[in-house]
DNA sequence: ATCTATTGATAACG
DNA sequence: TCGTTATCAATAGAT
């Protein structure tokens, strides 16, 4: 019916399907109207437009919910119930993700350590190493930052020199500490390489030395 | 359309009835689906003809409930019990959860830390910081106890060595580049504690001297 | 069910 | 979105 037949199928062309669907919603709903009253019918519908849209169309004297209250019990179909199962598998989904975070966390906060191999401590610590890497370029960032505002450069001179002697301090003791440990030492490269990050030694602020 | 135009009423003939609802309801069963394909809507219908007798049709791709739960969220009819209330509040609430989790986690990791502010970056920095005591805390058990099986003595041994020259090369160099920012040493207990984690000092393995 | 005269729905256009 | 209209589609009534 038209000015020409059409195709059953997609109309590619979005202005023709918004116009489409305005013109046969509206046929639809007169029918399902009609029937209704014709036939002493009860009917509901719904439609979801692709663009989201919704609109619906339910007999008078009576509401979607009753009808699908009336649908449920008449048709053995499950509807609410299904539901059920559905919302209550996708609880128990999340609930399983959230667990394993939750794990997760708590590893990275270093709390639950008994029951790992230390193959998976050691992976949890690149993590953490990872992650102050970054977190202290980002620091470092923010410190620039300030700096470029010109308002730190006191500030960061006192801590250089801070931290500078505590560097000394620290080092001086652990000299102290480390001597009878000296014996030999193997540069094997397969060795490091399967050594816990605990006991690589590593540079402690590897940005502090300002590039401009 | 038909032989003679006919009144929108009901049509008190049964049989003429009963005749007139199934045509129709294929009929309007059939606009249905034209109008998922054409405009690729999504559509249900529910037919419950006087009889009782219930018919339906429901979009391929989809199904009733999927729809009528669309239906629920988008219109805010509630078509079904508390029970499904309570149950989508339960998922929300723990999608919350999770995504709180989430967060956190890509903190702890270094990334989408864009957005935060230095108070926040200190806290995050802290946390890792405690892991990481904890996470060596635990490697050193896990040594001590490998030691205690006398199988790991000699490894040891030459991993403190290891450990104790690289150390020395490290701070040398670390005393090098400093040495043109110290100025004047304030052991300001407020400053230091307001210092983020990245800039202070700390022996970078509080756990290696062994205690027995 | 099937047929078909007739009305109804709507595609294309303004 | 709305109105028009030429065409096609649905269907009322009969078989």
């Amino acid at each position: 019916m038209g000015r020409g037949k059409i195709e059953i199928k997609r109309i590619e062309n979005s202005t023709n399907r918004q116009v489409t669907v305005s013109k046969r919603r509206a046929g639809l709903v007169k029918k399902a109207r009609e029937i209704g009253v014709l036939c002493d019918a009860e009917v509901g519908v719904v439609i979801f437009s692709s663009g989201g849209k919704l609109h619906d169309y339910c007999s008078p004297r009576t509401s979607l919910s009753r009808i699908l209250e009336k649908y449920q019990t008449n048709s053995g179909k499950i509807l609410w119930d299904e539901k059920h199962k559905i919302l209550s598998a996708e609880i128990d989904r999340i609930k399983k993700e959230n667990d394993n975070m939750q794990i997760q966390l708590r590893h990275l906060k270093g709390e639950d350590l008994n029951s790992l191999q230390p193959r998976e401590l050691i992976a949890i610590e690149e993590g953490l190493q990872n992650g102050q890497t970054n977190m202290r370029e980002k620091q470092m960032d923010h410190w620039r930052m300030r700096k470029r505002n010109g308002k730190m450069l006191e500030d960061e001179n006192r801590m250089l020199s801070f931290r500078m002697h505590q560097q000394a301090v620290d080092l001086s003791g652990g000299m102290r500490e480390l001597e009878i440990g000296y014996h030999q030492v193997q540069h094997d490269r397969e060795f490091t390489s399967q050594m816990p990050f605990t006991f690589r030694v590593q540079p402690n602020h590897p940005n502090l030395q300002e590039d401009e």
